[in-house]
DNA sequence: GAAGCAATAT
DNA sequence: TATATTGCTT
């Protein structure tokens, strides 16, 4: 496929020039593998034993990009919306990237926490016998109506901006985990998720209080405006301002690079200052992006979304989507 | 029951 | 290393 990045070819390199990396990185239209076409030929197939992969029609890939798209936008919205201040809007994490690798029966990341941990001691006090394999350790049998193990929850920058956001707006006396669990409105999260998220951002907080720089595993939490919060908040006592209400959470953008996720060079996931996946007006090259988008079309578009995750950031984070979407019917 | 914390497991 | 779990105290 396209050539290998170089990361330090593909610096932003300021003023009018909007060449992004991707577009170095990312192949002509004309390198990209139709996904008609079968990437294992038959004969090594054969040899290594591999079953032939079902030959993909115009009509599957089509039907896979428009799921894509679809799912996409949804993602999108789901943003966009959590951009708005609303703490009580829905939101669900499964949607994420890591739940796409890691994705599980849904139904299973929507109990309520109490729940689980009942459902927890059943398994290991009520069925000891059953559980004794370590077969079952995670997965019951057929015959059961127990369900697998919770997925581990990955706190992506979404959902942790989100936390981030309930801490700051409840202020350090408020923010314990239900509370916070409550008002992040996530769908499947549990008390126990959050509690365990909240005692690891206190040991950081703790960490970065006065004489006490950050250590070497305290990248997550780097800057968030929520330590910073807290940090003001311990030392003041309070988060109330003047007039005996919380203090408006400082909804500062925090550095996308708490977490670790590919920007490929896209300063910021495209923003400076802004965080990973939101934007706030067109990202450099967007017309250039665009057009490409146009030209390959959806079928294209969407190989390379299966492969290249830098590009979901560019499309959400340049809103771009919409515009393709109505141009592209 | 919930919170907070430390230790430990995964 | 990040997150979950457990056990204990408050």
């Amino acid at each position: 496929m396209g050539e290998e990045v170089n990361l330090t070819d593909c610096e932003y390199s300021g003023g009018n020039d909007d060449r992004l990396l991707w577009e170095v990185g990312l192949p002509d239209v004309d390198d990209i593998t139709p996904l008609t076409l079968q990437l294992i030929p038959s004969e090594l197939a054969a040899a290594f034993r591999i079953s032939p992969e079902l030959s993909k029609t115009m009509t599957d890939v089509n039907r896979a990009s428009q799921n894509t798209f679809s799912s996409l936008q949804r993602w999108h919205s789901q943003d966009m919306a959590s951009m708005n201040n609303s703490y009580l809007k829905p939101f669900s994490y499964e949607r994420t990237r890591e739940e796409a690798v890691t994705e599980r029966d849904e139904t299973d990341l929507i109990r309520e926490g109490s729940d689980q941990r009942k459902l927890r001691r059943v398994e290991s006090g009520g069925t000891e016998e059953a559980d004794s394999s370590p077969c079952n350790e995670n997965f019951a049998d057929d015959s059961s109506a127990k369900t697998p193990k919770r997925p581990r929850l990955v706190w992506t920058p979404q959902l942790h901006k989100r936390f981030i956001e309930v801490v700051a707006h409840l202020g350090i006396k408020g923010a314990v985990p239900k509370t916070i669990m409550q008002l992040m409105n996530v769908e499947g999260l549990t008390r126990e998720n959050v509690a365990s998220h909240l005692q690891k951002y206190r040991l950081y907080t703790k960490r970065m209080q006065p004489n006490e720089g950050p250590s070497s595993s305290d990248h997550l939490f780097t800057s968030t405006p929520a330590a910073e919060s807290m940090r003001e908040s311990s030392e003041s006592g309070h988060l109330c301002n003047t007039n005996g209400h919380m203090a408006t959470p400082t909804l500062m953008p925090y550095q996308p690079q708490m977490v670790p996720m590919p920007m490929m060079g896209i300063p910021n996931g495209g923003h400076v200052g802004m965080p990973v996946g939101y934007g706030g007006g067109p990202p450099l090259g967007f017309h250039h992006h665009y057009n490409m988008l146009q030209k390959l079309g959806p079928a294209r578009c969407h190989l390379i979304m299966e492969e290249s995750w830098q590009i979901h950031e560019v499309l959400f984070s340049g809103k771009i989507w919409d515009k393709f979407e109505l141009d592209s019917r």
